[in-house]
DNA sequence: CAATGCCAGTGATTTCAATCACACCAGACT
DNA sequence: AGTCTGGTGTGATTGAAATCACTGGCATTG
């Protein structure tokens, strides 16, 4: 499929770049659809391109020595992953598999180390994007500190807001409101945090019970109460 | 105290510089001597200095949002940290504290952002290392995933494990050993691990009964039997 | 249309590491 | 010497999450 420079600009970082770096890089761009479950980067394997996401949502994981999945990170339509081969030429570090259908724009390594390299501001960009990866992972890791099972789901639903949505109704007076589109599936949001699936669906229910969230279809998970999510993600609050 | 150039070229990343590289960074660095305990780098903080960890055992640690301390990398002599800074002007993602005294090089940011810019070699390395953190944090999360507690532990002292003893005994027939210097205590790889401080006490334990490590005094531990504890990090046998 | 597979929900049971509550030791300090 | 402190070693208890073993719904597919 081809791949337009106005394509490439519905990316915030490469919307800065001038037309022609644009044109170089949709020229030896590719379109690629998965289907969920589809893999688009393999771990170990020297890959030579970096995935932006259009389409879908995505997830890094990895596998323990016993075989175990784990959860690494989540990629939403706008991002990106696969940039760690641009800064050395060492393999793919983790698998990154399409939750739900997706649609991923395939660039090339070497046409970025070009712009890369002649445009400064591209550099400071993939500079800060690799070092806002590690803060992510930080984050993370300290999530799986928490020794309140329910305080973890609550965290990860709490990043998982559109980022528009979260400023909302901190001075209001009614129940913010929000909508987590393609939600992962319980099982998935249990390997990012090391809990069981089963662990995942009681929390939920509780949740629900409480109705500070409601499944809409497969497809749409409405969060009825922005601000209680908050307090139970910030241990201000306990669920029983 | 002063720096010299010839301290700095102790460092593998900047050993392949230019001397007057060398000589730009050795005026306007420090050495800064910490105590066990002593905080080196603090979260949060806009920290404009790289820190070179000349003698001693570093941490990289964070907290929950309730307060637990959680253990993020460990920092050997050789090694450097607080890089982060140098690929955007984000505040220190986490605290680094000395685990033992510890004798740190400290280089502002901008000095080495200038031999950056000049230097596209000195780029690569900073890039690389950033990448092999991304790594090392991945391993490090997927130790998490193991659900034997015994092996997390037995990973986590393979990889404090010089380099250059872990080839050793590949082949030979008898017990291969090995020694770690200041060794972290026992609640230092317990936040690593996300384990309880008496956990790895009866980890150790059941180490020493079958005369796989051995403590010898309070500043090293000695490996009797590398390849049994290989053999136990990976999973090939378990620790009753 | 069965038929299959995937995801979610739920109770019963088990297990195993956290926690608590100590004792002990060595080194630092007075 | 005595006293503190920080690290380690250990048993008893407990509790919370994993696991197991199901049910049922919904969607895709032959």
């Amino acid at each position: 499929m081809v791949v337009t420079p106005e394509l490439l600009s519905a990316f915030p970082i490469l919307k800065p770049l001038p037309r022609p770096a644009l044109e170089q890089l949709a020229e030896h761009s590719t379109v690629k659809k998965f289907a969920r479950r589809g893999i688009v980067l393999t771990a170990g394997e020297q890959e030579d391109s970096v995935c932006f996401l259009f389409e879908g949502r995505l997830q890094g994981v990895d596998f323990t020595i016993d075989g175990r999945e784990v959860g690494l990170f989540f990629v939403e339509p706008g991002d990106f992953c696969g940039e760690l081969g641009l800064f050395d030429d060492g393999p793919q570090s983790e698998f990154v598999i399409a939750l739900t259908a997706a649609v991923v724009v395939f660039t090339p390594k070497e046409a970025l180390r070009q712009i890369m390299a002649k445009n400064p501001g591209m550099l400071n960009i993939l500079g800060s994007k690799l070092a806002a990866r590690v803060r992510q992972m930080t984050f993370q890791r300290s999530l799986l500190g928490l020794p309140n099972i329910a305080q973890r789901v609550c965290c990860q639903l709490w990043m998982l807001v559109p980022e528009r949505d979260k400023a909302d109704g901190k001075s209001e007076q009614h129940a913010a409101n929000s909508m987590i589109a393609n939600p992962p599936t319980h099982m998935e949001i249990a390997i990012m945090l090391n809990i069981s699936r089963e662990t995942v669906t009681r929390v939920f229910q509780s949740l629900q019970n409480r109705q500070i969230v409601k499944r809409d279809g497969p497809a749409k998970l409405l969060i009825s109460d922005l601000n209680l999510l908050k307090r139970y993600a910030e241990g201000s609050d306990e669920l029983g």
